[in-house]
DNA sequence: TATTGTTATACTCTATAACTATA
DNA sequence: TATAGTTATAGAGTATAACAATA
């Protein structure tokens, strides 16, 4: 149960005195990294990371509405309105009205925004195998496995699947916590 | 060298079409679910985890200056400042004017500074417990390890070490990226 | 002149709260 | 009444540039 560092601590994976073995900072610098190097091979696509997203889900053909879309990736729905007119606008994806509630509507690909992702994709492929890159091949996969399924749990408990959604009201209001706590003003001018 | 999903996608690495499978989503669902839980932990500390981890590293003894000490955590100067000023003000650390170069600020942990890490640092480490918690401990242990290494890696090609500083001028001029690529105004009013 | 730290300003991103239309 | 989507406004966070003191 206890792994070598819970002598040191006494607390069950605690952070680390050094900074280099904190998972907080660890964490972060990865993927401080990684969105810095991502951003950079999406310099031309409208919304970043969050516009790929957008358009893998598309591409995938289960984008959904606006509204599921953008529980799914953890984004306010306001957020969902601008990126998609960014993205609509450059010709990547459409909306399309739903016959059925015509309140949705649903997210497709266009064929250049079909190609456009093919493109991205493989470049963001890039990235994280340049990222991943000092490990070999077995701890690599053992990692993206592991990662894969720590995000997984995570994304079960804190955001509850787009089908199971009632069971999440749990005190929980909206989409996301508002966290205003640097109280930083001083310039009264 | 080729991993299953490289029949896919043609790219090493290469991000999934399943979201749950892609390295983006996966390391952004965890950071973002880290850091929202770390922030409710640290309600009442000034800076939230940045002041944690000023406050980390003035408790190791090693802050070093102001400077120093913004080019290891990754933040602008002028934040740093703001982080001090806010830090100073609740009284757990302290700017004390180097000796040796009048313009340096050696930043030292108060008593006071020192028993609210000390409580922080278990919360913390509770919520990196509940994060990783869907691993056995073997697993866990292990991903702990190859997070550390690749943020490791990531650190000493990203942002050189504070020590050998001078090999980083590749072209990158300052502190961090700008990054301004999301051109949504459409309210001139 | 270069560097550390500070301060002021501008800008980006996000949250909040209206509002419209559908149900 | 409730929900999906839109729009406008306000706030937090950050970068930029100017400045002071020291080297």
């Amino acid at each position: 149960m206890a792994s070598r560092r819970d002598v040191e601590t006494g607390v069950p994976g605690a952070a680390a005195l050094r900074l280099d073995d904190d998972f907080g900072f660890a964490i972060g610098t990865i993927f401080r990294a990684y969105v810095k190097a991502v951003e950079a091979a999406l310099d031309d696509t409208p919304g970043g990371p969050r516009g790929y997203q957008v358009l893998a889900a598309a591409v995938q053909g289960d984008a959904g509405s606006q509204r599921s879309l953008a529980r799914r990736l953890g984004v306010d729905r306001t957020v969902m309105t601008y990126l998609l007119d960014d993205l609509e606008r450059a010709g990547l994806v459409e909306r399309r009205p739903d016959p059925a509630d015509r309140r949705n509507r649903h997210i497709v690909v266009t064929e250049h925004g079909r190609e456009h992702w093919a493109k991205l994709r493989s470049e963001v492929g890039r990235v994280e195998h340049r990222i991943l890159g000092v490990l070999p091949d077995g701890p690599r996969q053992t990692f993206r496995d592991l990662l894969c399924e720590v995000a997984g749990h995570v994304n079960a408990h804190d955001r509850m699947p787009p089908d199971c959604q009632e069971v999440a009201d749990l005190g929980k209001s909206g989409e996301q916590a508002p966290t205003p706590r640097n109280g930083r003003r001083r310039s009264t001018s």
